[in-house]
DNA sequence: GTCTATATTTGGATAGAC
DNA sequence: GTCTATCCAAATATAGAC
């Protein structure tokens, strides 16, 4: 009996909704994204989504739940592991990253994040909280242990951490950016490898 | 015989709607800064705004010149001579970008442009060229001059460039939205500084 | 240049028949 | 659960008097 992330019941219409709202609630923020909009590109009448659904706020609180329900993320062991290793570790770190900001569900997640960040305290917490201290939690950790094999230079290991998770950050808007636009992102898409590269030259002992 | 940016004359009312529309955009953005809050915010009713600006759109553009319109930038001669001595270009290069960060109209500009980043094609053009690619300019000069003289590790200009403003970048956002929820910025705004010692002795030779 | 009045459109939401 | 019909509020914008 495999359960579905929202609805328990089969919810066909529920569920198009869902999919339909993420979509232009991406493309469009939340004011941009109407009811109408929405119900039109399901295709049933506006009054026909309040079956589903509370209001509009009720369908965006939904939706808005993927953007921080990140689909996967290093145990603790295997953080401990790699990091031992040195290299290795910002290697799985980075391109995990990667996938997720190439990832279509992903990508649209964020950018609706970007698109109403200023617009929502909320959000604007979540995103302090998952997006930044989460991130710098673990790569605070797996540098402190570089730190201990001396694999790294003695610093401190927050600080280097934000050095690496800012410029990740930075590749991943660019490109969103790039993909929304459906600009090519072949200059920019190695800029991952290259980060790992540079940073780790810069901090190896 | 002083011009003002915009109007030659002396129009206090269409200064004032520019005021007040900076303000609602850059914390409501386009579509949450309707023109009945402009026109309530300035003192006057609805239509008298349409005898200063053909509609909002136009408010809206005039407000946006300000997001790209930097208030100072490095001279090219003086790139060059900050960078021959290597660390000094960075630090106040950094400082300028800290400057920016800090002051209160710009403070606007850059939340507008956050919040109507993937609104608006022409404003994602103009990020990738005047946030992006002319920081990138000149900080790949700096760092190719620093590598000619041997103050830094030879490598790309152009990635090191990247990799610098990436981080600046970030801090910036950061502290804008610390700011926006008036929390206090007092951990993060030694951020800059730190990552001038960082970077600095991640590059130099 | 500003006001009152009004037109028009869009958007969120409900009532009640099927 | 979906439809038609309808309501109400908010938003952009114009006409014309003062």
């Amino acid at each position: 009996m495999p359960i579905t992330t929202t609805s328990t019941k089969n919810n066909k219409t529920k569920d198009k909704i869902l999919k339909v709202s993420t979509v232009l609630f991406s493309k469009l923020g939340y004011k941009g994204a109407s009811v109408r909009k929405i119900a039109s590109e399901v295709g049933i009448r506006e009054s026909a989504l309040y079956n589903h659904f509370e209001n509009k706020e009720e369908i965006f609180l939904e939706v808005a739940k993927g953007i921080f329900s990140s689909p996967f993320s290093l145990e603790h062991e295997e953080v401990a592991e790699l990091a031992a290793r040195g290299k290795p570790f910002l290697q799985k770190f980075t391109m995990q990253y990667k996938m997720l900001t190439f990832d279509k569900g992903n990508e649209d997640m964020f950018r609706l994040l970007m698109i109403e960040l200023f617009q929502n305290k909320e959000l604007r917490a979540q995103f302090m909280q998952e997006f930044h201290a989460k991130n710098i939690k673990v790569l605070s950790e797996a540098f402190f242990i570089m730190m201990q094999n001396s694999l790294i230079h003695s610093s401190d290991p927050m600080l280097v951490a934000y050095e690496y998770i800012s410029t990740l950050f930075y590749i991943r808007l660019q490109i969103t950016l790039m993909r929304f636009d459906s600009n090519s992102t072949d200059s920019i898409s190695t800029q991952f490898e290259k980060h790992v590269e540079f940073f780790w030259e810069s901090i190896k002992v």
